[in-house]
DNA sequence: TTTATATATGAGCAAACATTCATATAATGG
DNA sequence: CCATTATATGAATGTTTGCTCATATATAAA
């Protein structure tokens, strides 16, 4: 677009917005608050190793030592990872002697995941 | 954990490991290629850039100067992260003279932010 | 053809991030 | 108590990424 000095937004805003069509998908949107909350879930499911991690915990809760073999990443990696998804309320633990046992905070989280798959599988 | 020079998996790997659940969870689990385009999904929607302009384009179609408008960032910036989309498809667009009117790809991405929604708002 | 405008894109930069290494904490056994 | 081990975490680092600036492309109008 050619570039005006003071403000390079002025002719878009002037000769090409829909005013009527900005303003009732605004009114239609979430509160950008939501939003940014949304989208932080979806980044912290956006990594390969956590998607791994949520995807073992469909089938049954596992200890750290069992996530770090299973996905071939250190102990180290996987903790780190699994207080993420945590932070995110994404999983929850419970202990038992040294053992920490992770599983999935609640189903709506299985339920991210199917989605996601009906569209990456289609 | 204690860390041994050559292999510092292997305490974990004997002492800690229950072999039985990590086999059957690996069987369970879709295949890593299918998880990695899983996880290359959830980090697009996973901005929230990204996530605004989805949730702008669930109302209607829009242009990129609208979408611009509406979320208060650069035609270049909204332009950058259309074509993200694009190669994710997850936007679409068609062309009318010189505006390109972006749409949501297909109808699993509703069902993956409703899907997510309900796990923030909960 | 020349000018205007809607969109696309390459380069550059600052901020965010995933992993590793080293170490700390917590729980069990001797 | 001391040694062991499962997990957590701080620091460091190489990579990725979102935005801006500048420019290119495409379409329409004059």
């Amino acid at each position: 677009m050619k570039r005006i000095k003071r403000d390079n937004r002025a002719i878009c805003e002037v000769l090409c917005i829909n005013e009527r069509k900005v303003a009732a998908a605004k009114r239609a949107m979430k509160p950008y608050a939501t939003l940014f909350k949304l989208a932080a879930t979806f980044k912290v499911l956006g990594d390969p190793t956590r998607t791994k991690i949520i995807s073992a915990l469909l089938q049954e809760e596992l200890c750290v030592c069992d996530l770090a073999s299973l996905i071939g990443l250190s102990q180290s990696a996987i903790s780190h990872q699994l207080r993420i998804l945590r932070n995110m309320n994404l999983v929850k633990y419970r202990k038992e002697g040294r053992i920490a046992y992770y599983s999935l905070d609640d189903d709506h989280i299985s339920a991210i995941l199917t989605a996601g798959l009906k569209h990456v599988e289609e």
